[in-house]
RNA sequence: GGGCUCGUGGUGUAGUGGCCUAACAUGCCUCCCUGUCACGGAGGAGAUCGCCGGUUCAAAUCCGGUCGGGCCCGCCA
């Protein structure tokens, strides 16, 4: 017999059927037994009227992989105003280990509880609520593929073991390579340019490793980046408004197609205009300085606080959880970066729910500018590290520009999740290097 | 790296000097229960209160150290 899903079983009324899944839930009533069967589509209740069936369950705990064949009947006090009658139980991966958290209930994701809820992971992520975060998550990388794809992105994929530092300032992970030292990539940055001038326009979904000792509610040391660049751009804006309509259509559609998930997830309301309003930094210093007197106009950078001030700004007064800070002052400036005329960076931050979760830098594309602005920022061209790099500028890139996009940070603000590590399946921080 | 904060059965909590021979909920085990869906009822097992040291007649509770979490700041292609 070939096997049914749980979504399907509706269709099948008053026929015979076989599914397949784990055991989720077990209610004994005397002569009555109901058990959930989970399998990849969902739930299905079965009732077990015959004891030698129901004998069968004894001793098996949550997690054990069930086959059942029974016939469909319509019952309206079923969830799903359907359920298996008269089945028979194969136990074919039986359980007898009782699981260290409860998995048939909502998993706590407070704060304090947030190492019970990585340590027990494994069984964790069974929790129907938990796998909605990891669907949503799932889909809304998709949907920023399709866009891309349908935007002519080609997807490529980077080394992540690279042969040096590349730049001073983040912390690198070093791993023994052989007889040498190896790093691991931060940002796929330097290939992404690259290939700007082998495909015009590229994105990478890859992973970046950063050895930052932060211990924050944004931070992962493992952490899943959307890069992308592409070439012959005309403006700044041309990229941020591509950025921005990417992300905006991915929300919508998410919002849109995952409606009930995200409600039962109480995610927030998706507030979205037309356009993203954009801020220059020294704009949005000089706001929130005024706003709260606390004086930020020295920063080089949005501190976080700001970020949030300028989110609930954004979503009241303009109707947007979308907001970009533009314009960096030069001293934020890195040797890629292009420089415009009034000495501020062509440099966007969008910020997501006063989080940022993409940097959208325009890049020099100047060979001996290129040269002239590293070797003022210190760095040594000639090493491995810049080498290649600087023959695709030696060997002609266009002007060009792209983004670095946090997709943990999409999916947690999304969600409206307070810690990024509950958008990762298996999160890599400074304490946690398992499961 | 700095500041603050928290560690009590598997899980979540209560208890903040003696009433603690550590309580409650949930999970687990046994029994009862024919429409449950956080099923219900009765009973049971399960923790030397993170670890080490100290103060005290007496420590889960106070002090010191240590280990492990969490939040914020800093840092952050």
């Amino acid at each position: 017999m070939e096997r049914t899903l749980s979504r399907d079983i509706a269709s099948h009324i008053g026929k015979e059927i076989l599914i397949k899944g784990w055991l989720h839930k077990k209610r004994l009533l005397g002569g009555l037994t109901f058990i959930n069967v989970r399998d990849r589509a969902g739930l299905v209740q079965v009732l077990i009227e015959n004891k030698d069936e129901t004998e069968k369950l004894r001793g098996m705990q949550i997690g054990t992989v069930l086959e059942i064949t029974g016939s469909v009947v319509a019952e309206e006090r079923a969830p799903g105003g359907a359920e298996i009658h008269d089945p028979t139980v194969t136990v074919t991966t039986p359980v007898t280990d009782e699981p260290p958290i409860e998995i048939d209930k909502p998993i706590s994701h407070k704060s304090e509880h947030l190492d019970t809820l990585f340590e027990h992971r494994v069984v964790g992520l069974r929790n129907l609520q938990e796998q909605k975060i990891f669907k949503i998550r799932a889909d809304l990388t998709r949907y920023i593929r399709e866009f891309l794809h349908e935007n002519e992105f080609v997807e490529i994929d980077t080394p992540k073991l690279l042969s040096g530092a590349t730049e001073g300032g983040a912390e690198v992970f070093e791993v023994k390579y052989f007889d040498q030292t190896a790093i691991l990539a931060q940002s796929p940055q330097f290939y992404k340019q690259i290939m700007v001038g082998v495909f015009e326009r590229v994105y990478e979904i890859g992973h970046s490793y950063r050895a930052e000792p932060s211990a924050t509610s944004r931070h992962l040391t493992e952490l899943t980046m959307l890069d992308i660049e592409m070439g012959f751009v005309e403006s700044h804006q041309e990229v941020m408004d591509t950025v921005a309509d990417m992300t905006k259509r991915a929300l919508r559609r998410v919002y849109d197609e995952h409606a009930a998930d995200l409600k039962s997830l109480q995610a927030p309301e998706l507030v979205l205009n037309d356009s993203v309003p954009a801020f220059t930094i020294a704009e949005i210093h000089e706001m929130y300085t005024n706003a709260t007197k606390t004086d930020t106009t020295d920063e080089k950078d949005l501190i976080p606080d700001e970020e949030r001030w300028i989110a609930e700004h954004a979503r009241k007064q303009l109707g947007s959880d979308l907001v970009y800070a533009v314009d960096f002052p030069k001293v934020a400036g890195k040797f890629y970066h292009k420089f415009k005329d009034d000495g501020t960076v062509a440099w966007g931050d969008l910020l997501f729910r006063g989080l940022e979760i993409a940097t959208v830098p325009l890049r020099e594309n100047n060979y001996e500018k290129m040269i002239e602005q590293m070797t003022a920022a210190g760095l040594d061209v000639t090493h491995d590290g810049f080498k290649y790099y600087l023959q695709a500028f030696k060997y002609g890139l266009p002007m060009h520009g792209g983004c670095g996009f946090g997709i943990d940070r999409l999916v947690q603000k999304t969600i409206g999740l307070n810690n990024v590590k509950e958008a990762t399946l298996f999160p890599r921080d400074i304490n946690r290097l398992g499961p």
